[in-house]
DNA sequence: CCCTATTTGAGGCACGTGCATCAAATCAAG
DNA sequence: CTTGATTTGATGCACGTGCCTCAAATAGGG
């Protein structure tokens, strides 16, 4: 009934309680056959350490870094938000968590700011960050430090399991699925309208998109990606152009997470008969766009669930214990003005 | 820096350490001038008790029960599923999960059931069944007698805050708007399938359907919910006449949990032609069945989600503590063969 | 004022684990 | 067998809170 302990351990082991201890927190000393013992004592009774006894007894605090770009993205503000929630959520576990803005374009600055992170200050860090070498090795250098740290939204894929994010390509074809089954025309072309195509996410996307649109509606074109980088001049430029020129439109992909310059730019043009717009990230401006109409459909992953993902996480792998990766996928959701 | 203890409490306040005690934990005996100061003290440093301590302090266990139908159905199945994962992700804040099977048409017997919980074996129970008077009742006496209680998925709806579950009437709604959206057809009816209809769900979803249809939709007419009572002969015979009798059908919205009588009835029945249809959760059966076709959009409630969920109501209940509602919504999730 | 009832304080043990110290036992090598 | 090094045991305190007991202080009533 009652879990066993450090106690129990002992005695199953016929080693004294030091002993156990030595060995559950991995001390220099002691014989590989006695470490056999307790090892086979603890699978035999199914010992699990009780975490809340040894932070407590640790008074251990847990202190979390956000490293994300320095932006004034809606998406970016909705993740900060979350974080401030989830310190919150988490207090009753000790987690403290800080937001510390990171030149996403440097990589050298990246690596030199998670190479100033002490275990003793920092438990962990998560990261979001286009993928480069210098931030991969950054990343494989403070595990080695013990500092938890994980990649957080922008993909760093060749880092393995933890990893917190959506599955970029899943949302790109999601994106076509419903652009191509929203629209009413038996063909036409689509725009693609992206921040810019260096990243892994949109180039993820695009490739997810084209995928699903060639399979499923390959009655409908989609056209090459326009980049805004950011720009609001450049943003209406490109895309009054198409808008323009190309009377077969009927569908425009808003790829970037900040869907806000592409919508207002569409929104002061002439309104285009039956396009379907379909664009990502949940925002206050994306929900009064879905509202109004401006947008039909939003691809979203929960900044929410984003956020209190990454904590648990780190604060896994700051216990070395393990996660449920069932609640930790990040689903692609889904967002229509009838489900806000 | 360090978060106050009780004894920095008892300090600030004054007193001592036991009578802070007794202010905490709302022992008797105690003048109100006393609890005042302490409560005063509280709030000047921000006290806020370590529940890990509290617990290690009581060796508390949590035990909750999910009090569930009986039945055969899938998406019970993925549930009770997910009990089981919810343990064992819980298993560190020392929870364990039991599921108990209630015949959900009758409220006695599941009154008679809820009483029978008592609080030292029990901290907390999640109920899915109809709202009746008598589970009412059950409920609000399970609460005074300190035993967390709270409806799962099955609304309540007089139970006020504590719930867990979606928006049926907005769900209803996200159907009819996919299926609207997804129709190519100009105009033409819409069949609406049921297990039954005496369930408020039902009654809710049923609503939302009509009048988002009605709003986007006035060129697509909903007809009478059928009702298969969860029989699969009679849903045979009713959903059969339907279609034979109704070339103008262009839409099948599966309002039941379980989609998969209904479906495994209409794919015998010759393929019509730009049909859309909806179901609802997310089961092996509709996952398959998007995967082929034979659903075109599943509205989900994310079951994994809707178990934690519970789960961390009932421990905050339990601890006196207070949930943060944004982790609590349970989104209306929708699964396209895309996005699963 | 005294007497009694109420309210408060002081102190200690418990929960399960981490961590430190010191002594005792065991081992390996000469 | 002796010597010294390595490995293990015994013990105790700490973390923050709950809960218990007993004594001390305070209040209210006559």
């Amino acid at each position: 009934m009652m879990r066993p302990t450090t106690k129990d351990l002992a005695k199953a082991a016929g080693v004294s309680r030091a002993t156990v201890d030595r060995v559950l927190n991995g001390r220099e000393g002691v014989k590989q056959k006695t470490v056999d013992k307790v090892n086979a004592a603890i699978k035999e009774l199914g010992f699990v350490r009780n975490i809340q006894a040894a932070n407590l007894a640790k008074s251990k605090r847990y202190r979390f870094v956000f490293a994300l770009p320095r932006s004034g993205e809606e998406f970016l503000e909705e993740i900060v938000r979350h974080i401030r929630d989830a310190e919150e959520a988490f207090a009753l576990d000790q987690v403290r968590c800080d937001v510390e803005h990171i030149d996403e374009n440097d990589p050298h600055s990246i690596a030199a700011f998670l190479a100033s992170l002490s275990p003793d200050v920092t438990s962990g860090v998560a990261i979001m960050a286009p993928e480069s070498p210098q931030v991969r090795d950054a990343i494989f250098r403070l595990q080695e430090r013990g500092v938890a740290a994980i990649p957080f939204i922008s993909d760093q894929t060749t880092m393995g399991t933890d990893w917190v994010g959506i599955d970029n390509r899943a949302a790109g074809a999601t994106a076509a699925a419903l652009l191509g089954r929203f629209s009413k025309s038996d063909s036409g072309s689509v725009m693609v309208i992206a921040e810019s195509m260096q990243s892994r996410d949109s180039q993820e996307r695009r490739l997810g998109f084209d995928a699903e649109l060639g399979k499923s509606f390959p009655q409908l074109t989609a056209l090459p990606s326009l980049e805004t980088y950011g720009d609001e001049e450049r943003a209406e430029e490109i895309i009054t152009n198409v808008v323009n020129n190309d009377p077969d439109l009927v569908g425009i992909y808003i790829m970037s997470s900040e869907a806000k310059i592409p919508v207002t730019v569409l929104s002061k043009l002439p309104k285009i008969k039956d396009v379907v717009t379909v664009g990502h990230e949940r925002t206050p401006f994306t929900e009064a766009a879905l509202h109004d109409g401006r947008l039909d459909c939003v691809i979203a992953q929960n900044a929410g669930h984003l956020v209190r993902s990454a904590v648990r996480k780190l604060k896994a792998i700051s216990d070395k214990s393990t996660t449920h990766s069932q609640q930790e996928h990040i689903r692609i959701e889904i967002l229509l003005n009838t489900n806000l």
